[in-house]
DNA sequence: ACCTGAACACCGTTCAAGT
DNA sequence: ACCTGAACACCGTTCAAGT
């Protein structure tokens, strides 16, 4: 193995877009073996690259990570967005429905979805961008409930954003048991994660209707 | 440093307990450093013995981790069945009761609590005892509720599997988005983490007793 | 500018050997 | 029975060197 050319030939050398390939392959190999099973050794030969061709591009791994971590927020304040505004269109609850594409975007996204939580990029605070991307997504919610207190079909009572944050938390719950399968009346199957999402959401929604001081 | 002795003197030997030693040590470096921070070499040389003495007593690290998520579980039963006893007595609700009770859990047993649901031994069904006991601790809340809609203090309407689910779902998100700091009402105290998790569970109750469809 | 291979400081785990 | 050190097959990361 010591006398042979190991280098790659001429032509091979730059790579289209590494970055993006390198993000490409850390989602296709997280879904494939989870977050814990991605390695960059993995991902450059995936590529046909060094596995140290990665370090031009990004700082370190948990920096790739944070990356696809970003990409996931993007993609789910996008889909928070949209169930909105067809419910606003449908007549349908605008809170009800975020919480079923939570679930939605969970189950569609894992890889993502992962990356965003499971805390191997390190604290969201060393990625700013992480931080302010996730404020987004969240401002979806919390807006929406202002809107609800402001049009009286949700209670007023109470600070839109521990609301927010009590909602967020529930649907979060359900989509992260769910998907390791820590729920017990819970068969695997998408469609029934995300009847006890609606579930969820209604019960709360009743909650928050009911004109009881609780 | 070659013709040093470097083996234990004699009397050193035989750790008194090693096996308990290890699940302490653990649990300790755990609240340190994280669980991700934890490694058999580090703990080994805490308790003054090789690195490779822990696998006389655990298969291999996922073990002695799935035994100190065992552990966790086993406190963490007693302290529901103690919030639901007290609630009873006190004329409290119970599952509210449980709800902080399990928030207070996760604050005060932190190790624990992330060594059971970081994932980081595995799935649970790699250890059945993990997979009973958390069983035991689920069947403290499902027998509640059932007893709650037995009363008809609460609605009947529901698979009582579901609506456990769905309260430890909300409960589970609350303390972990917490601990992490990714909670967006929360300045970082205890006190106020299980004041958001009693206002949840005040929501969901107040949903379960209201008599409109949802 | 971009990529490489060798080297470094770590891991968990196995195993023949010691007492 | 219990524990040891050496060895193995991995990691992420750094860096001088190549094109």
């Amino acid at each position: 193995m010591a006398g042979q050319p190991k280098r790659k030939p001429e032509g091979a050398y730059h790579h289209p877009d590494l970055e993006q390939a390198l993000v490409g392959a850390a989602i296709k190999t997280i879904s494939e073996q989870g977050i814990e099973g991605l390695t960059l050794r993995d991902i450059g030969s995936q590529l046909g690259v060094s596995r140290t061709a990665i370090y031009r591009h990004f700082a370190d791994k948990s920096a790739l990570l944070a990356r696809v971590a970003l990409e996931g927020f993007r993609i789910f304040r996008r889909a928070l967005r949209l169930a909105v505004d067809k419910a606003r269109i449908a007549g349908a609850d605008p809170i009800e429905e975020m919480g079923v594409a939570y679930i939605a975007f969970a189950q569609a996204n894992q890889s993502h979805y992962q990356t965003m939580f499971s805390g191997e990029c390190g604290s969201w605070h060393l990625h700013p961008e992480l931080v302010s991307e996730a404020e987004g997504a969240f401002d979806v919610l919390l807006s929406t409930i202002k809107e609800e207190q402001a049009a009286a079909r949700i209670s007023a009572a109470h600070d839109p954003t521990k609301l927010a944050d009590i909602i967020w938390a529930g649907v979060h719950g359900l989509a992260t048991l769910g998907l390791v399968g820590q729920l017990f009346a819970y068969d695997g199957s998408s469609a029934q994660l995300q009847e006890l999402g609606r579930l969820q959401g209604r019960i709360l929604l009743a909650g928050l209707r009911s004109e009881g001081k609780f």
